[in-house]
DNA sequence: TATGAATGAGCGTTCATTCAT
DNA sequence: CATGAATGAACGCTCATTCAT
């Protein structure tokens, strides 16, 4: 969430500068990000990155001021990632929703696109939830708190407009969301779920979240 | 899950020294699963942890073998523990269960044990939960990879019995169940749960799992 | 007699560089070798040896796995040595050899040469024979079962061609062989023999070795 | 051959308490001996000793000061067994020779008793010729230079009483002798000699240092 | 701009020595 | 006297970072 704490040595000019350095940025990010998945970040040594990308030890300080910044952009841009799959889609809106098969929809719809994107990016997704933590609990603490927050809100929706119970407990079931969600990524991850498995553990989890285990 | 890796010197007799030494090894463990909640386990320096406990820090390889056996034991003990809150109550079997309603109380019953278990162990499971999973992924996943499969089983039974839902994709509702958990563990291990709010979550929890979310 | 252990990650490539590492390597192992020979192999610290040779200690990592392959290669070095000092003269070779005076102008050549290399090569001369045995006996005793089968092989050609005694013990007198070498090179590294003494005293090793003691 | 640097606690008292000091004293040094020789000295643990004694790591401190004195103590005791073996038996006195043949009998009999010495005192032989040397240059140096010494005076009667060569170099052949029985003895410390091979390599050592290897 | 050789602070671990029992 | 648990100084080695080329 924070921005990014690091500039190459500052090109005052031109787009095709900052476009480049961006695309050099991406790069060794994007490498960093796979080396510290299969290594672990305390694991990893910068000339690990560096040998992977095939260039020297010295360039990646040309992008990012050190393992810890390198880290940190990982960090902030799987948040990024993470945030854009739960929000870009239009038809996540609350006021989209007016009934429980609806919510239950919409609930299947955010954790499908969450477990595709979990699919596509398994590296950044593995660092994000496995080694980001330890690495930076405080980062991890407000994402959580945040999803927490967004979630509350838009179950207190529901419940205000009728289609969820009253007197529910919307922060500990905006909890259970982001637990179930995180749950069925973390299987995602250990490549567990497939295409068709996803697509069903969606909607097991709209189904559960909606109308839970119990046999009415 | 492992046994102890170390063990000193091995004195074949007397229970007075197996308990001293046991009693040695635990307030060892016990500061470094400390100290190891404080800083992380890659910054925690062997030193940190006999300075916190007034000792020297060559005592700690009286009683361990080096820093991983330290961790390894602090993820064996919280493994055990996390087990244990889960079974060690004879009203937690499934042949207790024959309705949704009971199936509801005890899922909030198991819940609210382990939500009192992270309150008192605190340390523990933070380090359980942030810094085990980078220091020791297997480790984490074989504790995961338990829990669902235990879990996935207690489900089958109810769908068995009728009083959940027939075609339920138990795998992923136990997925489901211990994402919950977990989520309302970690509100705990940040503090923002006191007693109250821990008994509350746990019905919260139980009716969550039971009925869902959505008005009926 | 082992290959190198190491060598610097291994640019494929130039000869100029692996020029320079080899160069390195010799400048590191030569210091390496000065400082074990005044403080001895087990109380030099990595630390001693870069001090002396004005560079950081991580630079010795990058020549030498580490203290241990240091040694290794100075003994290969001092091993290589010694066996040129005994073979590269054309001059010695059994079959220049047919008569008691040859034989023993030719161990006085040999005693020779093999003492001025002592006196050029003092430290890694000392270092080879007081503390390679004790840091690493086998590699000791590797060379000195190859240098007493040499010697033996090459007094048997000898005893055949009638030119020294019938029934000698050849093993025995090939050991008197090396014994006496080495008893003077000791000599020479505890500074007592200049260079006319180291003359005289090849000559002395020669007379003796052919003739002995005794007044005929 | 400096005295013993350590006693146990001053017992100003009895003689029974004196001859137990001095059997325990001898009891632990033996047994460091045979640590030493099969581990090095600087790769021993005082507890590799104490265990192997089966007593506590402390109470080798009751009867040495140290590591460093236990050497020293074994050094000591070394010097003075070689030393014993090379006089104690009144045969060997300058003045029982005047002939080539007695000289070579005489060189024969210590050199025999000698390597007898070394067959039974392997371990103490071992750790004087390979682990001392490292560990204590001086000392053996010492002792180098006093055997040297006391044999080239033993030559020069010789060479007085005519029975040995006008204008030998007594001192290289001083050193030959010592190297010749040194590599003797070398051969014996690595099992290579059973005790009738001892006997005709001592006979060959004679033979050789009175005659030399040539045909006459 | 890119490089990678050089650096040295930092840490896990060992083990000689001490001393309370 | 004997013990062995406790100690902490010491050292080999690693690796993030720098900078001359």
């Amino acid at each position: 969430m924070s921005a990014p704490k690091s500039s190459p040595k500052s090109n005052g000019a031109g787009a095709v500068d900052d476009d480049l350095t961006r695309r050099r940025r991406k790069e060794i990010s994007l490498g960093a990000c796979a080396v510290f998945d299969e290594r672990g970040y305390a694991n990893t040594r910068i000339a690990d990155i560096s040998d992977r990308l095939g260039i020297g030890q010295g360039t990646i300080y040309r992008y990012f001021t050190g393992k810890d910044d390198l880290m940190d952009h990982i960090i902030d841009h799987g948040v990024r990632r993470i945030l854009a799959a739960m929000r870009e889609d239009p038809a996540v809106a609350t006021d989209a929703v007016s009934t429980g098969a609806q919510f239950a929809d919409q609930i299947t719809t955010v954790a499908h696109r969450l477990l595709e994107m979990a699919a596509q990016e398994q590296a950044l997704m593995r660092v994000l939830l496995i080694h980001a933590p330890a690495a930076r609990p405080d980062a991890i603490d407000e994402l959580t708190d945040q999803l927490a927050a967004a979630t509350a809100a838009y179950l207190d929706v529901g419940v205000e407009n009728g289609y969820l119970r009253t007197g529910l407990n919307t922060m500990a079931v905006a909890d259970a969301l982001t637990g179930v969600t995180l749950a069925a990524i973390r299987r995602v991850l250990r490549g567990q779920l497939d295409a068709t498995a996803r697509e069903s553990t969606a909607h097991a989890i709209g189904d559960f979240v909606a109308s839970g285990a119990v046999n009415a």
